[in-house]
DNA sequence: GATGAATGAGCGTTCATTCAT
DNA sequence: GATGAATGAACGCTCATTCAT
């Protein structure tokens, strides 16, 4: 009895907090941080400005707070994909198009996310800029771990995995960031062919 | 006689407005745009608040202002380089090479420069978002010569040459964000070898 | 049946009612008004705070009621111990004892007494104003009667005996507000010596 | 030709603090310190809100500001007439008499000054309680001297000095409390023969 | 009866911008 | 031309009070 009326009560704070960082999310994608007002947030979820203090200790941790989430269930939704398939080689291209299905079908949040990470650059800022690196490294490490085996398995060449992983994160990252930029018609998706060729096989001819 | 009199007049404004972009460079270099004050630049430039309304618009136009004309001085310091070099490998080489530099070079600005860059993500601030992208569209289309000339020239594979530009710019991007982010001891430049060679060779053994 | 009900039901109403004035007297005593929540008495009292308005109209009147019986009950105690002596000499002096050491063993409440005599003085603030005044105007009235009796009797000069009265407690009163501002070790009680020697003899020789 | 100008800069400076404080007085005699906003004071005294930070780093300083510098102005105009007489009773009738005086003509301004002083008994708030212990405890050595100096002559018995100077300001300050609570329409001044006649020759007979 | 979730008015403070001098 | 004094809109956050359960 006292513990359903608990998990419902429990269940209603969850989707609360969950309406917000989604009202936030939409919101902080179009303006950024500062242009944003609590106000503002707050009257999009239907609540009180008062009440978002009832989760998020204020304006600055509901935004870290919405970013570390919104990352962290990225890398989980692109770890899982990975995971499902065998193949080493298969591996690289789940992962190239499940990062890029994710910009595409959250095109909003991938905004804040790569504004966020340039916001990390300022000098202040330290906790939020501590957190993405934290979380980028744990993925990166994921991914490094398949470089590792390709290279054991002959089918890599023998360099660095670390920065082989880095750098396909970061050539992934870039094609979303303009495919964002130009607000272009052809699907984000489209772009993995190029990429994946241009990676594995290189610019050069011969 | 008059016109040399306006001619000192212009030089004079020209110089006062440079040396306020510069102060306003390592001001907002170091905090970002919202925790900078006006006031604060006009102290360091060494003039009234006011006096700074009659070179900008106001706070974000010098802030726009800044990014638009440093990016300028950034590509035509790389192209400057490029254009030296004649054979068409080695301009690649040179790019590389003379973007890292800079970067290395100019630390504070190239942070604000990325910042920007992300902040341009944001729905509003259509201005510096189409002064950006055109910028980056110009800087592009120079690489892309090289690029297309390098597939005649049978030096690269025929791939769209707008893609392989774009590509190696981010790449040299990424590089730059990572070694800002991490603040590594080794120099960025170092960099330059693994680069050129996953991106010329691709990733893939055989 | 239903009067013994009732019966309980007031007992209990009064015994909540005097557990919240007794947290509320120690949080207010320690922060003054403005800085306690209703929440903080109400989880102090061990109630929900909407059921703090049962009680009281709202937290002025909570604040306000308080320092009100408290002042009663001080007023009260004292005036028994002075009922309780013959002499009217002796009176003098255990009312002067009597109040010293009611201060000396309730310093916060005596310190928020002090500090609600002070708000008093606000032009607004009428309710409590009056009811103050309405106080010490009885307990001075007791007081006056020991003089005009004194008087009679020869024991004192024919002055004002009102005034006489009203001076004795203000006497007290700035000794015990010194007392608190300074927090000496020494007990407030051993000045009443002197106290009662310049008042009763004045500082003038001869 | 500067200098005057900065004169006029400066002189105008301090009469804007000064009609800033003037107006504030007022309004903090009325509503106390939390009831008023500086919005308020600002309107008052003719200034936007923002100017009024130019003056004062915010509402607590200005406030403690107002009371700290008010009080001095009392004690020394005060000291200034008991310092302009020669015979050592005389001193004491003067400074009865100032004081008393000073209160009839800066109502408002002793209101706020008693609640400063009550305020300052919270346990928080130690900066202006220092401050004003401070200076009471000077105005109490200037006090004493004088009594010292009578109990050296025979004017007056041998009792602690200090504490005849306390009881005497404490007198005076009980006699303006009241006057101020009661709002009574003979003038405060016509105490100080009642006063003074008890001080100094007690009420005990004979 | 009792709760405590939800409200939203209200405040101190900052700072980009203006304009009288 | 140059100044910097003066403005006042705007914002994050708190907390007394209410009311559905």
């Amino acid at each position: 009895m006292l513990t359903e009326k608990a998990q419902r009560k429990e269940r209603e704070y969850f989707m609360r907090r969950s309406s917000i960082l989604a009202e936030a999310e939409k919101i902080f994608s179009r303006k950024g941080y500062h242009d944003v007002t609590v106000a503002e947030i707050a009257a999009a979820s239907g609540f009180s400005t008062g009440f978002l203090y009832q989760f998020f200790e204020g304006k600055e941790h509901l935004y870290t707070t919405m970013i570390s989430e919104k990352i962290d269930w990225m890398y989980e939704n692109i770890e899982r994909q990975v995971a499902a398939s065998e193949d080493l080689m298969e591996k690289i291209s789940v992962l190239t198009e499940a990062h890029l299905m994710f910009v595409e079908e959250n095109p909003d949040l991938y905004r804040i996310i790569l504004r966020g990470q340039g916001e990390a650059l300022s000098i202040m800022m330290t906790d939020i800029r501590e957190k993405l690196i934290e979380k980028y490294l744990n993925h990166l490490l994921f991914i490094e771990n398949i470089f590792e085996k390709g290279i054991e398995a002959g089918l890599f060449r023998n360099l660095p995995a670390r920065q082989m992983a880095n750098l396909l994160m970061h050539i992934i990252r870039a094609a979303s960031f303009d495919w964002l930029m130009m607000s272009t018609d052809e699907p984000l998706v489209s772009r993995k062919e190029f990429i994946l060729d241009v990676y594995l096989n290189g610019v050069k001819k011969g």
